[in-house]
DNA sequence: ATTATTGATTTTTTT
DNA sequence: AATCAATAAT
């Protein structure tokens, strides 16, 4: 029979554990899947085997997963295991499923129109916005510190009330009345932010029984990949929608929890048993990932962690490369390492699109990119300044979403500022506050604010934008491109960008040609394709999801950016105490342990080769720093790594490096670097700058310079020098090495 | 209303 | 060192 074939297709191949996990019927499972045991490959079987083998409607499966890469591979496995009966499964993140379902119940829920999800930077502009029309200019509340603490304590399940009631300070009353305003904002713009996603679904779901119960009859059996790093929201929803069914697969493992900070809760993982009873619980702990050396540093590397579940990977696998550890003196040559090394894994055979460098912070990757260049190797960054956030990118999507949704402010403000056509602040000010007054949307607002007595230059030209906006409206279901491409040249987007700066301005065109082109590829890869369609790819799609393994490019990224993805050979840049585990982390004991689960999946991600560097200094901020091993190399036995380079004499004192203290690595570092300097700083010379004729300079990232003019006394005066090849540049003194006179 | 200048702040990680 | 926001100047 064609069903017993793809059914046995379904179990080929699959170890013993992980063929019960497939073939797990009724009731909760808790699947305690170890880096690289093949949890992506038991969740894909399972949804097929579902399917095919137990006759469950493709519609009554729900799939979560935390990023929307590994939700897209997943529809791809599964419809090759199943054909095209897999498109019904419902596949996404957290995110994504919960905007789906608020948008099916958009009325329900008392939204005008489209509703609009504002993302972590459109809610600074807001908070922002209320903080500036609050008018308490002394206001001690940083709006950056409010939104993450609003943020948190919505992913918390916390409510203003509590929050208010539970904070010791004033910080907490002025914080929780804030989020009350952002909140009525918010609602009154038709937007959500990224955390309403989860907890309006949530709200919807448990206080609209015949939806809630809907839904929890709908899906007969939900799986969740990532357990590990859900938090409270997270919980309620799925505990909502397994009410009816009870059948919850989780898979996870605790040693990979890295989002506390964002409100991840591991004792979701650690209490599944408590909230789901009866479950059955499978643990993988056989690694088919990675060599057995590689292996044996990340069980070492979590071995100290004193709140997890005991276990140890184990595998079959080769022993493999030896575990290199390269300790550089400073960042410019643990990058021209990192750069070496992936030479010699190009030379070996290694496709540059299996190479990845991994780094605790994105400040890091400045460094590596920079001897990327210099070693003609083609990398690619992931994360960073994301492209969706470039300033000329949000701007022309701010028209795109006033489409959508004429009472989002956020994007009003935006699209009424650039380009500048004389309208300021005020005149914005207060066509919002009259919109918000007379309930009318604003582009409405816009066209009748002269009937309401409002003139002038600023709202004639707001009357402008808002009419060709209109017109724009009917045709809303064009090609998202279409109409970017049209709004561009229309609103003279290209004459701005090159009156705002005569340097950048094609760099910047160059990426909205580049929106434009995403857009169009965006079209021809999803059938629903339409403004409202693309709007929300950009909202809830991070860079890492668009990541294609097929370019010939390593990657750089951040450790965080790396999870739940595999290289042959991984790079872990930056290992040192300080750095990775960083600075914040020191302190608390469990931020610690998190921080050495991030070191467990950096190693982790290795299938053939791990190499493992460390700087003595390192630039931080503006000034040299030197720093200390990491711990986290400390607690490898010794006999795993294998130090190399030509720094061997060095490195070979390592055990006694690491009794070192900071202040006298410090004391060291700074001898290196007077070393290097042919000359004392200027700062101790205050007069070298005025001597007449030529004043030459060096400077560590510009070279050699001129100095054009002194302004101020002292560390702090600021000098204008011009660096060949780099232009005039004013730099503070204390930065400057002079070289003698010309 | 717009632009220039000074001053503060930044670097932890992101769906 | 560079960016961004508040302030001063035009």
């Amino acid at each position: 029979m064609h069903r017993d074939d793809s059914v046995s297709a379904i179990l080929e191949g699959l170890n013993e554990i992980q063929a019960r996990g497939v073939a797990h019927g009724e009731g909760p499972l808790l699947i305690l899947a170890g880096a690289g045991s093949g949890k992506t490959r038991v969740l894909t079987s399972r949804l097929a085997h579902l399917v095919a083998a137990r006759g469950v409607a493709p519609d009554a499966v729900l799939a979560v997963t935390f990023t929307n890469k590994a939700a897209g591979e997943m529809r791809v496995r599964v419809q090759k295991l199943l054909g095209p009966t897999a498109q019904a499964i419902w596949i996404g993140t957290f995110h994504s499923i919960c905007l789906r379902i608020l948008r099916r119940h958009q009325e329900a829920l008392g939204f005008r129109g489209n509703l609009t999800v504002f993302d972590a930077d459109d809610s600074l502009s807001l908070i922002r916005q209320i903080l500036k029309e609050s008018g308490k200019t002394d206001d001690p509340v940083r709006a950056a510190d409010a939104r993450s603490a609003i943020s948190l304590a919505k992913n918390r399940m916390i409510d203003p009330e509590r929050l208010e009631s539970e904070s010791a300070g004033p910080g907490g009353r002025r914080i929780a009345r804030l989020w009350r305003l952002y909140d009525a904002r918010l609602r009154e713009q038709d937007g959500v932010d990224f955390d309403d996603l989860l907890l309006l679904a949530v709200r919807l779901l448990r206080e609209n029984r015949s939806i809630g119960d809907a839904y929890a009859q709908r899906f007969r059996h939900i799986l969740v990949d990532e357990y590990q790093d859900t938090n409270r929201v997270q919980l309620e929803l799925v505990r909502r929608l397994a009410e009816r069914h009870g059948n919850i697969c989780a898979v996870g493992d605790d040693d990979q929890s890295i989002y506390r900070w964002r409100g991840a809760d591991v004792t979701n993982i650690l209490g599944f048993e408590r909230h789901f009873p009866g479950t059955a619980v499978l643990r993988m702990e056989q690694n088919y990932r990675s060599t057995r050396r590689i292996l044996d540093v990340a069980n070492a590397a979590v071995l100290k962690n004193a709140g997890r579940m005991p276990k140890t990977l184990w595998t079959e696998n080769e022993p493999g490369e030896a575990v290199r550890l390269f300790l550089a003196e400073d960042e410019e040559q643990e990058a021209r390492h990192v750069a070496r090394r992936i030479r010699e894994e190009v030379r070996g055979g290694a496709s540059l699109s299996h190479l990845a460098v991994l780094y605790r912070t994105h400040a890091q990757s400045r460094a590596i990119e920079e001897a990327c260049i210099r070693a003609e190797i083609p990398y690619r960054v992931l994360g960073g300044i994301a492209f969706y956030q470039r300033k000329e990118v949000k701007d022309l999507l701010a028209y795109l979403r006033l489409l959508a949704n004429p009472h989002d402010e956020v994007s009003f403000r935006r699209a009424a500022l650039a380009p500048r056509r004389g309208a300021g602040e005020m005149t914005i000010d207060r066509i919002l506050s009259e919109a918000r007054a007379r309930g009318v949307d604003l582009l409405t607002a816009c066209e009748r604010a002269r009937e309401w007595g409002m003139e002038g230059r600023g709202f004639a030209a707001l009357a402008d934008l808002a009419a060709y906006l209109m017109t724009l409206v009917p045709r809303i279901d064009e090609k998202p491109h279409v109409l970017l491409e049209e709004i561009a040249h229309q609103i003279g987007y290209r004459e701005y960008l090159r009156s705002q700066s005569e340097a950048e301005w094609e760099d910047r065109f160059a990426h909205v040609l580049e929106l434009i082109e995403g857009a169009r590829g965006y079209e021809d890869a999803e059938e629903s394709a339409g403004v409202v369609d693309f709007l929300e790819q950009v909202a809830l799609y991070a860079q890492s999801d668009k990541l294609r393994d097929d370019e010939e490019r390593v990657t750089l990224m951040t450790v965080h950016n790396a999870k739940g993805l595999e290289f042959d050979a991984v790079l872990v840049t930056g290992l040192e105490d300080g750095l990775f585990p960083h600075i914040s982390s020191l302190t608390d004991p469990e931020e610690l342990e998190e921080e050495r689960r991030l070191f467990y999946v950096a190693v982790t991600r290795a299938r053939r080769t791990l190499t493992l560097t460390a700087s003595r200094s390192r630039r931080r901020i503006n000034r040299m720093a030197g720093s200390d091993l990491s711990r986290f190399l400390s607690e490898i036995p010794e006999e795993l790594l294998e130090i190399e380079g030509r720094l061997h004499a060095a490195t070979a004192r390592f055990p006694a490096r690491r009794a070192a203290t900071a202040k006298e690595l410090h004391e060291e570092a700074a001898q290196d670097s007077e070393d290097e300097w042919d000359g004392p700083i200027i700062a101790r010379e205050p007069a070298a700058a005025r001597v007449a004729g030529r004043t030459l300079v060096r400077h560590v990232r510009y070279g050699i310079g001129e100095v054009l003019s002194v302004d101020g006394e002292g560390e702090k005066a600021r000098l204008e020098v011009r660096f060949p090849g780099w232009g005039t540049k004013k730099i503070v003194r204390s930065y400057l090495v002079p070289v003698g006179r010309g």
